[in-house]
DNA sequence: CTAGGGTTAG
């Protein structure tokens, strides 16, 4: 590129022109030459735009190499020292751009009104609320803190940085706002959680006569989680010609995702005349959140199709999918994807196809993930412990736990996991000792799934008065996963008076959610009490709750085959049914009982009976010994709580055929060996 | 020269 002699005025301006024409380092650096070979003292405004423009492009420390070198004169010029800090921020070295301000408080040069939005955006990005509030105290002093661009950077960094009500108050006391500040704040909203406020400001920003652009209603379309609103602020964007834009239409579909109505997610999605990667991701997410797996994974194929290619977001999105399926083919298939395809966010998606492995059975592959990870966080050492829970195994929970104490602080989460493994290895002392080591050594206040897990562990040791006590001293109001602990425990062992005080509260609390219902009745009927469970079976019908039918699937050489109570529909039922009558007279001569409190109490013994052998576990269990070969073991995956009849059965089952029996329950997997079962017959 | 802005693991 060629630099051409002309009048002084003209020259500069030709060259500020030519500088931001250039759109490679190279020709930038050919022109910065001949720039220099021509003039020989740059003007201030010129080497500016070369700086920034160096930055631009990407070369953040050759700008700044020119900026350390630049003329005395130029020392004190507040323009170029914003364009540094522009510069430093835009390539994310923020923690440099914080040092060039440390510096210039000890120059000549004050900072104004746009120096502060870059650094407040770099202490945001850090996280830094020490140096952010500082640089708030700083902006007062130099009088711009109510300056709007100041302040809407200021509500992002305190959003940012945890503090949602200092956002809040800046907000509330800025003197004007701009759409910006309306946007941040509802952002804010949305982040935190605070739904209801994050509409009500959208909805008074609107009376307020603001026009809503695209971030406005991208964040109040964040904090709708109900079916009527939605409509209301789909109606806002179409209204103001918003919906149009490709992100405001992903963020419409993910809202009405949300709010259940997949079918108008659906609707806007084929409506797409283009689909973009984020799209597709979102219409996959929204399947697989709204537990849909098989349409999830039939919109991946269509993608594949249209050979689009998928990133972290569908993998994870499609991971979610398989965790409800629980089948460990998937589960590997997508695992390869990930190693060949996606080496990128390996953190994330190792987390999450560690979780994977153990939610299909294959405590293995999981360890096998967890030993080869690069890095580990909160995340993914919480994740690798509740996995060792879900299967009983506490001692390896608890060790990871001691070892990930010595790196990283727990958080509430990583609580509720050694507490659950705790409770479910059945680990008395050592839960006790987690528990009260929360706030003591880590200034973790236990919430109310803390003290769930502890009830839990209470009611296995059978010490249930000792529970309720527990539960009335507790500091926070006890939820219904509390009350749930203590109820699961009185029918373990036969309690049906506390189990009538947990209920109390449950079927209030918990109204909606039929296995509360199912429990105590199942409970009065374990006593004979056919009335009480009537009215309890009544109660439910009356409430509008409908039970869940409990169904058992099993996968045989990659096809899931799903069996409900008394199943008939499948081609081989009647070898089925022959070989499950062979076996329940095998086990009933090893000392197998049945239990007909588990069975519907309105019919005559013999039929109770014969409904309780044909239970959906029993009729998995039994296909799978018939189609897989001699000595494999056996998984199943049953939807609700296994029950306690075929809970005895199982054991019993794995003792005479000699196959390890593996049953992924709706809270924690049993794995049985020769007559035993890992969660020690608590379930 | 400045702020907000679609999907992301326990």
């Amino acid at each position: 590129m060629q630099f051409k002699k002309k009048t002084p005025s003209k020259v500069e301006d030709t060259c500020i022109s030519l500088i931001k024409k250039c759109n490679t380092l190279k020709s930038l650096k050919t022109l910065h030459a001949s720039i220099l070979r021509t003039v020989v003292h740059l003007d201030l405004h010129r080497f500016t735009n070369i700086i920034s423009h160096y930055a631009s492009l990407g070369s953040i420390s050759y700008a700044y190499t020119l900026f350390s070198h630049r003329d005395s004169s130029f020392f004190s010029d507040d323009f170029l020292w914003n364009i540094m800090l522009r510069g430093l921020v835009d390539n994310t070295y923020y923690h440099r751009s914080l040092l060039l301000y440390t510096r210039m408080q000890y120059l000549p040069i004050a900072p104004d009104n746009f120096t502060f939005p870059f650094l407040l955006k770099a202490c945001a990005s850090l996280r830094n609320l020490n140096m952010g509030s500082q640089l708030h105290a700083h902006a007062f002093i130099y009088g711009y803190s109510s300056q709007v661009f100041v302040a809407n950077s200021l509500i992002s960094m305190y959003a940012k940085c945890g503090l949602f009500y200092f956002s809040k108050r800046v907000f509330d006391k800025m003197p004007q706002r701009s759409i910006v500040s309306w946007s941040a704040m509802i952002g804010a909203c949305s982040q935190y959680g605070f739904h209801d406020q994050g509409l009500l400001l959208f909805t008074r920003m609107l009376n307020e006569g603001i026009k809503p652009n695209r971030a406005s209603v991208l964040n109040a379309a964040a904090c709708v989680w109900s079916e009527e609103v939605a409509p209301r602020i789909h109606r806002v964007v179409v209204d103001n010609g918003l919906h149009n834009d490709h992100s405001v239409r992903n963020a419409s579909m993910l809202m009405f995702g949300r709010c259940g109505r997949i079918d108008l997610a659906r609707t806007l999605f084929d409506g797409f005349a283009y689909k973009d990667l984020v799209c597709w991701a979102s219409m996959i997410d929204t399947y697989a959140r709204a537990d849909l797996s098989l349409e999830a994974l039939h919109l991946f194929n269509e993608m594949r199709l249209q050979c689009i290619f998928p990133d972290s977001v569908v993998i994870l999105a499609l991971i979610q999918a398989c965790s409800i399926l629980a089948s460990s083919h998937l589960a590997r298939a997508l695992h390869v994807v990930i190693i060949r395809c996606l080496p990128d966010s390996r953190l994330m998606l190792d987390t999450a196809v560690l979780d994977l492995y153990m939610k299909c059975g294959s405590l293995a592959y999981a360890r096998k993930v967890f030993g080869k990870m690069k890095e580990n966080n909160i995340i993914s050492w919480s994740t690798m412990i509740s996995g060792y829970g879900m299967h009983g195994y506490g001692g390896e929970a608890l060790c990871l736990f001691d070892q990930m104490k010595a790196l990283r602080k727990p958080d509430q989460i990583a609580f509720v996991s050694i507490l659950s493994a705790c409770s479910h290895a059945g680990l008395i002392t050592e839960g006790w000792e987690c528990f009260n080591s929360m706030e003591r050594d880590f200034g973790v206040k236990p919430k109310s799934e803390h003290y769930a897990c502890m009830i839990d562990l209470l009611g296995r040791a059978g010490q249930l008065n000792q529970a309720l006590e527990f539960i009335e001293r507790m500091p926070v109001k006890p939820d219904a996963g509390v009350w749930g602990a203590l109820l699961g425990a009185c029918r373990i062992h036969s309690n049906v008076e506390l189990a009538e005080v947990a209920a109390g509260s449950l079927l209030d609390l918990d109204a909606e959610n039929p296995g509360r219902y199912v429990l105590l009745s199942n409970i009065y009927a374990s006593f004979g009490k056919r009335k009480e469970a009537y009215n309890i079976r009544n109660l439910m019908k009356s409430r509008g709750v409908k039970k869940i039918v409990g169904q058992t699937s099993i996968q045989i050489k990659g096809n899931i085959y799903t069996f409900v109570s008394g199943d008939r529909s499948n081609p081989e039922t009647d070898l089925i049914y022959s070989e499950l009558g062979k076996l329940m007279e095998r086990i009933r001569q090893e000392g197998y009982v049945p239990d007909l409190s588990f069975a519907l109490h309105d019919v005559e013994e013999e039929t109770r009976e014969m409904m309780l052998y044909a239970h959906s576990e029993k009729l998995a269990i039994v296909f799978g010994l018939i189609k897989s070969g001699y000595g494999s073991s056996i998984r199943i995956m049953k939807n609700l709580r296994v029950c306690g009849d075929c809970h005895t059965a199982t054991k019993f089952i794995s003792k005479v055929t000699g196959r390890e029996i593996v049953v992924r329950g709706s809270q924690r997997f049993h794995h049985f060996v020769n007559g035993t079962c890992s969660c020690g017959d608590y379930w």
